[in-house]
DNA sequence: GGCATGCCTTGATTTGAATCAATGCCAGAT
DNA sequence: ATCTGGCATTGATTCAAATCAAGGCATGCC
């Protein structure tokens, strides 16, 4: 199929909504509309205030801290489906990133207010959203034990098993978007980015533009020291 | 008042429990039990599944990340009244951190099966735990951008400057636990934490033991570029 | 007292990663 | 086909932070 801009749940088919009352559903969809947005899109900024508790339908948004001196790091990547920070909607406090797309995508846009509401009344909302919460909340502590106990090499090798193993392909892993972005995910410039890359090659990796072949995964998690409780995900526990 | 050893509220004043249904509230005593735990207590390892929710009741816990290699870092810091990683406790899954008590504290621990039961019944437990998600949630998105945004030297500062503003004293900072501690919380040595604080005498501070003097909090500002973004505190939405 | 022990500071040195700079390599536009 | 702009690689260099090493200063203990 060409044109699968547009893939993805239908806001009605969100497990989200899933056995949720039809009048508590038709409410809901009352205080929404369904986006579709183009590549480039800023969601929102960091520091506004929630409007909306977007949901990923469709594609994914890409969530990134700027500092002051306008630098820019990629924070998170929200895929369909998933809530975009709910933290921050549920709270009703400023976003602490800024949001945006990094490919054609789709969101259902819930009013604030109605949302919360919805969450405080609905158990089964309520549950949904706990379960999106703890997961990101979870990502983030992974992320800083990344970010504290391991050096670059070390970041960069167990990014790529991580990878391959989601993408099911225990020999190589296509890289999901530019170099430049994994190094910010990653809190590395670009440039050590692409050394880790070339030093990992004495480990049994070789790199062909966005696909990394991994030759030998044994001796890649010999040098960096891959752990469960770093690298792993949780698993679809809560399907939103 | 000395012996202040057990300060903090007791399980029935919890705001968590706060216009709960009698029935419910008892209902969750019966599974739960108060827990008075002397300094360098373990209360859980990294890895293990959640048996119960605790709750601080008084004193704190820390929240450490392992590496393989036996590096260890302090990731969070939870005080009373907190749920000390609700996340683990409501999905099920492995803590990702070891906890451990700093001071003599008191917990209640709930069994993990009935505290997740009663947050999917009962929609004001299911608010308590969405605030408390919610605010680590963020506390760890703030760590995060801090760590990859800034250098060592900034973020000694700015964690100066939280400080001395959380606790009341413009004009100095009390340090809540060792230096040592504190560097790693930050994502550094202690050495090159002590490197920062000297470097930072010339931005108008003063070392001396716990206590650093804050003599110019605005050139210590210009230094450090403080951002409410990241060093800023939710403030109390969500009592649990 | 004297002497461990733990925590911190300071200095010297090394090292990992950032920065600076140049070049390569596309894909898309003309 | 040639130009162009964005992204990536590679090399040279600098710089920040870690590491290595020594000493200081408490506190508690014998």
């Amino acid at each position: 199929m060409d044109e699968m801009t547009y893939e993805g749940v239908a806001p009605e088919e969100l497990p989200l909504f899933r056995g949720l009352p039809v009048s508590r559903r038709t409410d809901l969809m009352r205080h929404a509309m369904v986006h579709s947005v183009s590549s480039g899109t800023v969601l929102f900024e960091q520091g506004e205030v929630p409007n909306f508790q977007l949901i990923v339908l469709a594609g994914s948004a890409q969530l990134f801290g700027r500092s002051a001196g306008g630098r820019e790091v990629l924070i998170e990547a929200v895929r369909a489906p998933d809530l975009v920070i709910p933290a921050a909607v549920l709270t009703g406090a400023p976003y602490l990133m800024q949001a945006r797309v990094p490919e054609p995508s789709r969101f259902l846009l819930i009013h604030a207010a109605a949302f919360r509401a919805a969450v405080e009344e609905e158990p089964l909302l309520a549950h949904a959203a706990i379960g999106s919460l703890a997961a990101q909340f979870r990502r983030m502590v992974r992320q800083i034990k990344n970010l504290k106990l391991r050096n670059s090499t070390e970041r960069v090798g167990c990014y790529l098993l991580a990878l391959s193993k989601r993408q099911g392909t225990p020999d190589r892993a296509v890289l999901p978007f530019e170099k430049t972005l994994i190094a910010s995910e990653l809190g590395i410039t670009r440039e050590s980015f692409s050394r880790a890359l070339s030093s990992l090659g004495k480990s049994g990796i070789r790199v062909d533009g966005q696909t990394i072949e991994i030759l030998d995964a044994a001796r890649v998690a010999a040098a960096c020291a891959p752990d469960p409780l770093i690298d792993g995900t949780d698993g679809e526990g809560f399907a939103v």
